[in-house]
DNA sequence: TATTTACCTACTGTGTCAATAGGTATTTTA
DNA sequence: TAAAATACCTATTGACACAGTAGGTAAATA
């Protein structure tokens, strides 16, 4: 399961995009807007700006604000920050060291390719591929 | 990540598909040949037995067996017995209360494609698939 | 100087993971 | 009938992560 640190980055992630252009941020706003204790975030949007995902301005009138365009984030990264690691199995992680069973281990061909695939999903989606708007109606 | 518990019901199985038509395989050669603790055996054995994956025989000559045929299980139906769920995210569990924010939620959409993608994968393949021969060479 | 904001350290309760320990019940075989 | 081998059962444990909460300090603006 995808931890609420992963879950609720994205949704900070998407609140900030959504708010583009706007200036600093500041995160009792997308705490109120996204209805997540503000204490909590603090801990999340630390590690988004650590990462190099977010920028953070102290004082009056700062807040946060995204380092790049929402379509040069992809869910893969911020995922991936947050989780640690999007690897399904310990065997995978760089720097493991390879299991002794490895060479005959019947599972870790399928593990290898689960990996692939879901890397592949979520570093195929951008931020910006989550701003969509859900097929609007627009009533006349 | 996917726990022992799902890593190692795989390979119980993989093992007792691999010695098909023996009998009863005591969880102590099972044990042995995959070099994992009996005694943590013996809780994963017991859920698969509940499932109704295996059949466990008590009494000297007893052990463990499958069911079915190794291409009538899946993959999914095995990881999903043991880990309880492969949805990432709570709220798409069958009887998950709605999410008040799923009507608007912006990730939800994604979650649903990341779900019904893995879902497939595992159901989509077979304990069978599992034995294939890796490329064996034949020195001559 | 007051206010607003980010940023920092520490703590906590709950639960799950990954086992271990020590038994009882069941069945076959000698 | 006794011994052996097996499944099956309940309970316990240590370590760790999850999901927060609490209370402060530093920085910037008005």
């Amino acid at each position: 399961m995808i931890s609420t640190k992963g879950r609720y980055a994205l949704r900070v992630m998407i609140d900030l995009a959504q708010h583009e252009g706007e200036g600093n941020i500041p995160l009792k706003d997308i705490a109120e807007r996204q209805d997540i204790s503000k204490k909590y975030l603090e801990i999340i949007v630390k590690e988004l700006v650590k990462g190099g995902m977010l920028h953070g301005v102290s004082g009056k009138g700062g807040g946060y604000s995204l380092i790049r365009k929402p379509d040069e984030y992809t869910v893969g990264e911020i995922l991936e920050l947050m989780e640690g690691t999007l690897a399904p199995v310990a065997c995978l992680l760089e720097g493991a060291d390879s299991c002794p069973r490895a060479d005959t281990c019947l599972t870790l061909p399928m593990w290898k390719d689960y990996y692939e695939m879901i890397h592949g999903f979520f570093y195929g989606k951008k931020l910006s591929d989550l701003l969509g708007s859900r097929d609007p109606v627009y009533y006349i």
